[in-house]
DNA sequence: ATAAAAGACTACTAAATCTATATACTTTAT
DNA sequence: ATAAAGTATATAGATTTAGTAGTCTTTTAT
């Protein structure tokens, strides 16, 4: 599962994403419509600022947005930035991989073996999905959910 | 990430399975085998019998073996079984359906509708392969490493 | 110049979950 | 009868996650 910090953030950048272009938005404003605690959204920005994903304004009329186009950030980007676990197995991941303690040979494993596919099928569709693909497919839904 | 819960059931699975048709498997073998806490294994086990996968016999000679032929025996079940999430999204989850708090409608989320997809892809894979196919990989990975 | 708005940064706490261990009990083979 | 092996329940310890609190810094408006 996905831990909320990257749930909250995969939402907030949907939301940055349909202000794109447009003046800086406050995290109390895309934490109020998101419904997610303030104070935990701002440590999710701050870090994907620093991660230079966001540039944030302070003062008056601050807040923050995309630096990039939001069809150029892609889903596995933010995965990974706040932590979240694409592989299943650590044996299996890519940028966060750790050894099974219990495993004697990773390399004649066939547990992991099935999990390297499983992995290698969720990265291509998360590392194909931009955010502007998200909003694209919400506007889909939308009108399918309104006929 | 999967639990180690589910990972030494599939482990131990595919142990039992190779054993399949033979005497029943005593667990601390299969813990010492595989380096699983014997009595956390015990635990696992005791699971999986009372979900029917597996059979005991207590006493002497007893042990644990599978009921069903390996071939028989999907990787999905036991992820089922041992709580494993198949599903990176609790409101995408066909088995433990959560809604998510922070979201106002679910049927026009875009960031669900991707996870739908992620978990559709996960779940063709996990329950196309049967222990018998991990097993069978697991002699491929062998030959191709001795190599 | 000053006050208010808004983000930056650090620390901490509470809750949940996961992993593992302990203990006592039951069944079966010899 | 005894030892081997599983059954069952409880609990402890560790780790992670989620969320909160408080203070500091920068910027804008007046």
């Amino acid at each position: 599962m996905l831990s909320k910090k990257t749930r909250y953030a995969l939402k907030a950048l949907v939301v940055l994403g349909k202000n794109f272009g447009g003046a800086p938005m406050q995290i109390s404003k895309i934490a109020s419509e998101e419904h997610i605690p303030k104070k935990f959204l701002e440590q999710i920005l701050l870090d994907m600022r620093n991660a230079g994903l966001l540039y944030s304004k302070k003062g008056s009329g601050g807040g923050y947005g995309l630096v990039k186009d939001p069809a150029e950030i892609y889903m596995v980007q933010v995965l990974r930035l706040t932590g979240g676990p694409v592989a299943l197995l650590p044996c299996v991941s890519l940028n966060f991989y750790q050894k099974c303690d219990e495993c004697t040979n990773e390399a004649t494993c066939g547990v992991r073996d099935v999990f390297v596919e499983v992995r290698n099928a969720t990265l291509k569709i998360l590392s194909e999905t931009s955010i502007a693909d998200v909003i694209n497919r919400e506007e889909i839904l939308i009108k399918n959910f309104e006929e």
